[in-house]
DNA sequence: TCTGGGGTCCTAGGACCC
DNA sequence: TCTGGGGTCCTAGGACCC
């Protein structure tokens, strides 16, 4: 005899942890338990902000990315200090290391936040048993605070662990939208912004629950596609699943530094250049990753900001390549104005085993010594008129055969 | 005083190919 | 010949998040 079953959905986590950065440094030293406390950046220099604050320093109105003085004259006593990012990795892998001790089924976020399917892991107890042992056990094990949500999907989870912080543990079911999430401001919901706020107001949009029972033809017309996956959330509607793997998937390594002073020392933004290229190898080195293509920015004195990127026809992963792209570009784009923001970024990065795979060995090491070619062939394309030179290139770029005079070209180029 | 630094995703125009 | 449409790649910029 067959049975009717209700359609089981998913049961997603979202756990977050509070005040992440503080709660590290208070777990390190608990003598700085109970008292105020913010990360900031150099407080000798303009990007002395507020990273984060304990909620001690939150209770006196102390908020992330306020200029440091401010800050300091909110609260008189905070205990201000400079961010210690191998010390939030490591806590970050212990997290998911126990985290990893209920499903597999992980994704982590940011280094303070994550994913978790646990569907179909009942023999770890019920899901608000389980949100409890871990919430437990980060605490205890750590001495670290988090708030979980838990949901049928991840935008959902999300928007529940946000409202009971800290050490929070909140359910949000579909039936209970209505009720918990429509009153919610629009400005409240993950994925809009300040920018997004403002246009769904000029609709008399200014709840999530006004954006679930909008047009959805007039929020296409206004927001393209994110106008239908917003409502679409702001409805419950959420298909991501959630990917362990997306975490090896990054797409771009980069370094950015805004200057003590605006500047147009030559110098000096050579001395900038090569510290941020050397930034990027080094996490390409840690990552085991290689890129192709490099992007600089340039942010000037009034606060514009350009960014001019190049596509290479090969990966790179060391400073004297990713320097000699950005160099290039900089000498290229540079108005000759103060600077404030210097930034070089490798992007299509990939992990170098996977890079192995869609190449064989042989032509990644060809690829490298053909950069010069092609940048050669750009420069004669200039000269004298392009379109022979592309047709050259794209089809050499192709493997198709080529013409005799190419060959030719080619060969005596080479020489 | 003009908010740091690390990212992701989307859009839109131009070039180019079919 | 200027006549259309579709698709992809490259580049630059914008919005958003932590």
């Amino acid at each position: 005899m067959s049975q009717w079953y209700p359609k089981k959905g998913k049961v997603i986590f979202h756990v977050d942890m509070n005040s992440f950065y503080a709660s590290v440094e208070v777990a390190y030293d608990p003598k700085l338990k109970g008292k105020p406390l913010a990360i900031a950046g150099n407080p000798e220099e303009r990007k002395g902000i507020v990273v984060t604050s304990s909620y001690e320093a939150r209770a006196k109105g102390v908020k992330t990315t306020m200029q440091l003085w401010e800050a300091r004259r909110l609260c008189p006593e905070l205990i201000v200090l400079r961010p210690n990012f191998d010390r939030y990795r490591t806590a970050s892998k212990e997290i998911f290391q126990i985290l990893a001790g209920i499903t597999s089924y992980v994704q982590p976020v940011s280094i303070d936040e994550g994913y978790m399917d646990v569907t179909g892991t009942e023999k770890h107890g019920s899901p608000i048993e389980i949100a409890q042992n871990l919430q437990r056990k980060i605490s205890n094990e750590l001495d670290l605070p988090c708030s979980i949500g838990i949901a049928p999907n991840k935008f959902l989870a999300k928007m529940a662990s946000d409202m009971k912080k800290p050490m929070g543990i909140t359910i949000l079911r579909k039936r209970d939208i209505n009720e918990k999430l429509w009153p919610l401001k629009i400005e409240e919901m993950y994925g809009v912004g300040e920018k997004t706020a403002e246009k769904l107001r000029t609709f008399n949009i200014s709840t999530i629950g006004d954006l679930a029972n909008g047009d959805a033809y007039q929020l296409k017309q206004l927001l393209g596609i994110n106008g239908e996956r917003l409502q679409n959330k702001a409805n419950g509607v959420d298909m991501r699943p959630v990917d362990p793997d997306a975490v090896h998937e990054f797409k771009s390594i980069g370094s950015s530094q805004t200057l003590a002073e605006d500047t147009i020392d030559e110098a000096e933004i050579r001395k900038l250049m090569h510290q941020l290229a050397e930034n990027v190898e080094r996490r390409m080195k840690r990552k085991q990753a290689a890129g192709q293509s490099v992007q600089i920015m340039i942010r000037y004195h009034d606060h514009k900001t350009i960014t001019r990127s190049k596509k290479l026809h090969h990966f790179i992963e060391n400073k004297s390549d990713i320097l000699q792209f950005a160099n290039e570009l900089f000498q290229k784009h540079w108005n000759l104005e103060p600077i404030r923001l210097l930034g070089i970024t490798v992007q299509d990065v990939d992990e170098k085993k996977n890079i192995a795979k869609q190449l064989d060995l042989f032509t990644y090491e060809q690829e490298a010594g053909k950069e010069k070619l092609y940048q050669a062939i750009d420069n004669l394309s200039q000269k004298y008129g392009k379109d022979i030179f592309k047709q050259l290139r794209n089809d050499d770029r192709e493997d198709k055969p080529r013409t005799s005079f190419q060959k030719d070209f080619l060969d005596d180029f080479k020489e």
